[in-house]
DNA sequence: TCCTTGGCGAGAGCACCGCTCTCGTTTCGA
DNA sequence: TCGAAACGAGAGCGGTGCTCTCGCCAAGGA
């Protein structure tokens, strides 16, 4: 009977699971370089050493909680995003769906460094996560797309064309071909710029998480919604 | 005799610095997480208690690196900016600037995870460290706010002024303030650009670093290329 | 000059960590 | 039914940050 699971089986789902959801908890509290797996299981009433029947490793576990954190901030910005009634209001799309990443990365600071802060020691993500962790840029990406397709934008700013600039969008092409619309005349333009402006605003949420802008910037809300409206100038969107 | 140093007294700083200079090189090899006092004093041939003399915890370590690497940085910054003979390429200028940080952080990738990474857990900053921090972007501040005084620029983008902006870039008009020319129309528009300018570049930077970028670009040469050309162009550095 | 003070290095020790191995027990499936 | 596999518990290894105590020795005042 491969169709059912026997109660074995669903035993691991569970304990997997349970596992999981400790860690989460403990970093909801704590920084990923702090999460220890023996901690974890004294939470889950385990010894340390019966976890590893779960997660081989405790990098095992911080890749299940990056898969974890990835969805859960994917599925934030695509919902902010399918909430927007109107679906040719790009600059209401766009802006909901910066605003619902920042949201996101504030109640989840510790979630947000594992994600976008620097490498744990030793750890490097695996291909699993590669997926999960493109969302909301590949949701950026097709609202951009979109207004320019339907032609409800103020041109971008010129192409500068730089030595190798075909070569370095090259492969950022690679997302508007997943989105189904390889051909168009600026398409590789307005996606590198979009690009720009995801690292743009990945660079803002971490310097106000990690603490670089205490002294330069007193509203974070205020500067935020600056820079958000500033990127969509840039990108065409208008006001 | 308050003004010459006893032996005892060099011989503090010598080993102080020793021990700096031990961790600095033990930081080329592994992250700032990885970074382990007890094998830093094997390094200086001490017994690790005997290091809690000169630093007293893990964490004052991790300070003194921190401030060695922003002066690092600054340092390579500001020459790169020195050595444009041309005062009134500004585009040249804040190329250079743009490329040495790059090139530095390159060179200094877990200089550049301690500086810009998240924290290290349970480190937070103190406030000597701001002063070497500001260095870069007070310096491209410089660069662009020059660059608009000598009136060698395009028209930036207009002010969009969403709610809020005077309180967002009050703070940010302390940099022109510390630079000796508060009053300027647009000094604040700019000054709050070239902030959103260097988040860019720090978040370019921290994407190659950390491997955010692996299948969206191919040659990080060029793109980072692009980017900063991109960047001077909003900035209305002609081309 | 003596002698006290204080800085110094070494060592032991504490609590914690990731991880491995072994040992009974329980459960599944052929 | 019975062997194999999975499981939880425990001990143990080497590592970590950090504290405390111990002798040693130089610096400086009496």
């Amino acid at each position: 009977m491969p169709a059912s699971k026997t109660a074995r089986q669903r035993a691991r789902e569970d304990i997997t699971a349970e596992i999981l959801a400790a860690a989460r908890a403990r970093l909801a509290e704590a920084g990923p370089g702090e999460l220890s797996l023996r901690a974890v299981a004294r939470d889950v009433g385990m010894v340390s050493s019966a976890v590893y029947r779960y997660y081989p490793s405790r990098n095992d576990l911080l890749t299940a909680l990056l898969i974890a954190a990835y969805d859960e901030l994917g599925e934030a910005a695509e919902a902010a995003d399918d909430a927007v009634d109107d679906r040719d209001d790009h600059l209401g799309r766009w802006t909901a769906v910066c605003v619902a990443t920042r949201a996101w990365s504030l109640t989840h600071p510790y979630d947000y460094a594992l994600l976008y802060g620097s490498p744990v020691p030793g750890y490097a993500a695996p291909q699993d996560t590669v997926g999960p962790a493109t969302r909301v840029i590949v949701r950026l990406v097709t609202i951009i797309v979109a207004a320019h397709q339907a032609g409800a934008t103020s041109p971008v700013a010129p192409s500068i064309a730089p030595a190798g600039v075909e070569d370095a969008v090259a492969d950022a092409i690679e997302f508007v071909r997943v989105l189904g619309n390889p051909e168009h005349a600026d398409l590789p333009e307005i996606t590198t710029r979009t690009i720009m402006a995801w690292t743009t605003i990945f660079g803002t949420l971490s310097f106000e998480l990690f603490g670089h802008l205490v002294g330069s910037v007193s509203d974070y809300d205020a500067y935020f919604a600056q820079v958000i409206s500033r990127l969509a100038a840039d990108l065409g969107l208008p006001a």
